[in-house]
Order: structure tokens, then sequence, then C-alpha cells
DNA sequence: ACTACCCTAACATTATTATGCGGTTGGCTA
DNA sequence: TAGCCAACCGCATAATAATGTTAGGGTAGT
């Protein structure tokens, strides 16, 4: 059992104590836990890492975990409980404090579940908004569609104004955005 | 404390009993548990949701969180631990069995690391397409910027080169899809 | 010193977009 | 059947964008 105060030569810490499980404080000076998360990883993708935090602030918790960190826990945990949760973290589990599982679980859901609003495109504008997307110029939607570059200008100002943008990055951003295409 | 056999008359139930918390079995007759969450959470964004099941299988366990699964725990749970885990759902927990939280954090951080390629992108030339996506034009770029507005075009004719594109909405798209933004 | 980038900047020319206005046609429906 | 609307087309103009070329100053590594 070793403590470090910072994460400045977390490398050669790992190298030489080889250990199971690592708690890493998010709020450190000099070398930040997520930092040294990553710096971790990128050397020794095994040793379960068990990251310690006062605050379950959103932002963390998602770059911890998809920074492959093992757990995460708020610092007020009982030490009983600690220790259970690092053995769970040693056998493979992911242990969590519940708030933070929850924030996790609603981060998920919250990925698949945002369609975004419609627009009300008709199935045209959808079409040139979908060739817009692919980089396509007026003339060659005009071609690709078998209308007039002029029709083209038509639908097109037509979907500036359903999406309310007044160009095409704009329009072509809003669509990803919104998962329109 | 009641219990029904399958969920074919999910909705009524809820409304009748309106429970806390509800036990649902993910593979029953009829209507299986995932269907059964759904139909519950049209009804009833509230009351928490825990999943049981034998396997921790990966397909079932994205589609009941990314439906508003509160939890999500194997049968073999022993029974105190269950209650344990009722107990911490009813009060805005998210318990899970720990091999299933692990698998919650890998499709996370899998979801996440398909950053595609760099393009070494410098950071100013970042920072231009950053604003690109975000509708600026040339000029407005500039000022934002307090360069030149000849400065931004050269980046962004660099910009062009790195991304193999040759229009703002290409750059656009191509950041959307690689997460440079 | 040489090389290789990066950031900055200017000038010029052509291509493409954005916008406004006017108009025809065919289908749907109050 | 009159009215509405999506889809179509054209013309015109101003604003932006795309592309090429050139070049000075800074930083960093060999």
């Amino acid at each position: 059992m070793s403590a470090f105060k910072n994460c400045n030569n977390v490398e050669d810490e790992v190298r030489a104590f080889k250990p199971d499980v690592i708690l890493m404080d998010i709020d450190m000076p000099g070398t930040n836990g997520i930092e040294g998360l990553k710096r971790i990883r990128e050397i020794d993708t095994d040793v379960k890492i068990l990251m310690l935090t006062v605050f379950d602030d959103n932002k963390n918790v998602f770059d911890a975990i998809s920074n492959g960190a093992n757990g995460y826990v708020l610092k007020k945990t009982p030490p009983a409980r600690l220790l259970e949760y690092i053995q769970e973290a040693q056998t493979g589990g992911a242990p969590m404090t519940s708030s933070i599982a929850t924030q996790v679980l609603r981060m998920f859901s919250s990925l698949n579940n945002e369609k975004g609003e419609d627009y009300d495109l008709s199935e045209r504008e959808k079409q040139v908004l979908q060739l817009l997307v692919n980089g396509y110029s007026y003339k060659m939607i005009a071609s690709e569609m078998f209308i007039a570059i002029d029709t083209v200008r038509s639908h097109i100002k037509k979907i500036y104004e359903k999406l309310h943008v007044n160009s095409k990055s704009e329009a072509v951003a809003k669509a990803f955005r919104n998962k329109i295409v």
C-alpha cells in the first residue's frame, strides 16, 4: 500500500509498484486525475482504477468512464464500504456510488433518445438536405435529382427557413445535431 | 406487494397499484421485460424499475438502460442484498450487479473511443474548424479570432487539404462524423 | 545553417451561395 | 370549384467562398 501526492510521475510509480488497484483522486495538484488515468491506461490496461471524488460532477464522470476507469465513488463513502468497493474492483466488478450510477444510466439513455425535432421538412427537402450533408453543390444536387438548379435554390431557401439558418454549413451542422441524417 | 405472471396488462396494473418499485423479469412469457418496461415508461416516468435477469447479456442490458430502467440485477442475487437494492432504487440510486456495471462501463467507453482519425490539425486550425461548424462566415471568424480575413482563408485552405475536402459543408460534415468537434 | 512547420497576410480571379421576386402545374380538400 | 400548397422553373444581384500564388516572422529540431 502506497500513497502519492500527485500524478507527475505516475508511469514510473505504476511500473515500480505493479499495483492491483489504484485509488485515484480526481482533484489533484499538477496532473489531475483524469489525466493520470489516461497516462496509466497507456502503459497498463489491466490495473483496476477506482476514481475518487467529492463531486458527482457530470463531465468528470463521463471522462473517467470513457477513459477506462473501473469505478467511481464519492470520497464521503464510509471506509468499510470503500474496502468492499476495492475488493469488487479487484475481482472485475465496477463499483459505483449509486448517485454516480444513476448519472451513468441517464447519460446512456440520453444518448439514444434525443431524436430532435422534425422541422416539418417535406420528402423532397429531406433529400436535398441529405445531399447537402454529403457535400454536394447546388449544381450536383440538380443533376442528381433531375431538377433545375433554380429549383434546388427554392428547396434550399425553404429548408433554411424551416431550420432557421442561413447557410449551408449551418444547415449541415443542424442536420447532424438533430440526427435528421 | 403484488406479483404478476406476465406483462399483458401491465398498464392497468400499474395504474391500479401505483407501486414505488417494480421488479421486472426480463424473460417472461407473452410481453417480455423490455417491452413491459417501455409500456410502463409511457404512462409513468417516476416509478423505479429494477430489471431482473439470469443472464448478464449485452443486448438486453443496453435496451433496458436506454429505455429508462433504474437498475439491473442478476436473479442469483442473495435475497438480503436484493432488499438493499430495492431500497437503493427507491431512493434514487441505480443498483447494479457488478458484472452488469462492468458491462455498462465497457459499452460506454466503446461508444466514445471511435474518435476516428486526427487529421493533424494544428490548434489554430481546430479553432477555425470549430467556428465553421458553428456557422460562422470567414468575416465573423476573422473578427472572432482577431486575425485578417485572408489569414482565415489560409487556415481554411490548409484545413481542406488535411481533411481532403473542398467546401465548408464537407468540412463541417467530416468534423461531425469524426468527432473533431 | 538548414529544414520544416505554423501563423500570419495580401492580391486576384472564378465559382458558388444567398436572397428576392415572379411564375406554372398538378394534387388535395373545404 | 375555388383555394392552398408542394414542387417545379427562371432571372437578377450582391455577398461569400474557393483556389492559386507569394511572402515575412516565429519556433523547433538536426
